[in-house]
DNA sequence: ATAATTAGGAACCAATTGGTACAAAACAAA
DNA sequence: TTTGTTTTGTACCAATTGGTTCCTAATTAT
């Protein structure tokens, strides 16, 4: 009964949380979005209501898309043990060989607007809040590691994402640690994969 | 022979410090960022070039100053061994229960401009590696670690480092966690202090 | 067909952006 | 006091900012 939308609602989020990632939020300007968008500038308010409600949108896409992968990276079995399934994540997204380093988006925008920006805190800190809780999960799945020490476990568990997260920010210095089979084993305790 | 500024240069230099910290570079306008040197618009332009220079002066001063003392903090055998030491790095700065997290500035400006501005890089990566490399030594202080063991106090040096990082951008959403003490504990596989 | 409804896109907007120009002012050396 | 040099503050600037208006286009229901 009206004009049907010309533009993917979903490829539109998509591009948006590529430039928003890329650039972060107050250096993503109106053009730039919309043309990472592939979308006019009337359907853009029509759809989003401003460039911040994009944001969010950009936000919670990147919390299906790359967060969920990372959580079912970490529960996938056929990939070895616990601490392989870590490993694998560092491998993967902590800060690899890519020549440009986009980081985390998480880390992003809880670093530039974490503490102005109560609905950015709540989403960033509910992301890697997952994050967390999957990487607790898979430490109850590594071999000699006791999976009742649960204290234990939450500890590690905090201190890998941590970990993690401060190794996104460096990656954005071009610092490149591809030695995450030892030091992972290092904070582990054990030789792993 | 010439007329004297009217402005303390240090002061000027440690109020752009501060108002970029707080709300980054970009978000930083330079009504705002003028008001925080408390210099005038034609003063700035004079002494500083542009509101770019301005950043990297802001962060030699944050080098100078917090990076400093804490390196200072992690040299200091009066405080206690290497892992209490560093504990108190942590528990001083590590997001602790201060009401308005401001985080580290060295965190903000890598993950901010990092990718897009190799003169930000170049000096957070050397004010990061200035800390490891405290940490590092720091770890050659704890008893009942092996100092000789270089390896894995370099692996060591780096997880903590990356583990202050992420713990910082964390605490830019309201994270608080207190629990150093038994999270360090947990990492050096021993009691602090 | 036509009415109703929504998307698209360009023109337009006030406000703000970082940066410049320049003249008045404040000092030191002569 | 005069001269030379630098600082200061204001007025000004073009460009850009995010956002709105409004007319046209495209579709469905009747």
């Amino acid at each position: 009964m009206a004009r049907p939308r010309e533009f993917d609602m979903d490829t539109a989020v998509d591009g948006a949380m590529q430039i928003f990632w890329r650039l972060g939020y107050a250096a993503t300007n109106l053009p730039e979005l919309l043309h990472a968008m592939g979308v006019s500038r009337g359907s853009f308010y029509k759809a989003f209501g401003d460039k911040h409600s994009a944001y969010l949108a950009a936000l919670d896409h990147y919390d299906r898309t790359c967060i969920g992968s990372a959580v079912k990276l970490l529960c996938d079995r056929s990939i070895g043990d616990g601490a392989a399934r870590i490993l694998r994540l560092f491998e993967q997204t902590g800060c690899g060989e890519s020549v440009a380093p986009r980081g985390c988006f998480v880390c992003n925008a809880m670093v530039e607007l974490g503490p102005h920006d109560p609905a950015v805190a709540k989403k960033t800190a509910a992301m890697s809040n997952r994050l967390q809780a999957a990487i607790y999960d898979a430490l109850g799945d590594v071999p000699g590691l006791n999976p009742y020490d649960t204290e234990s476990r939450h500890r590690k568990a905090a201190i890998i994402t941590r970990l993690y997260l401060g190794a996104q920010a460096m990656s954005k210095t071009g610092d490149r640690n591809a030695d995450w089979k030892n030091l992972l084993g290092e904070l582990l305790n054990r030789r792993i994969a």
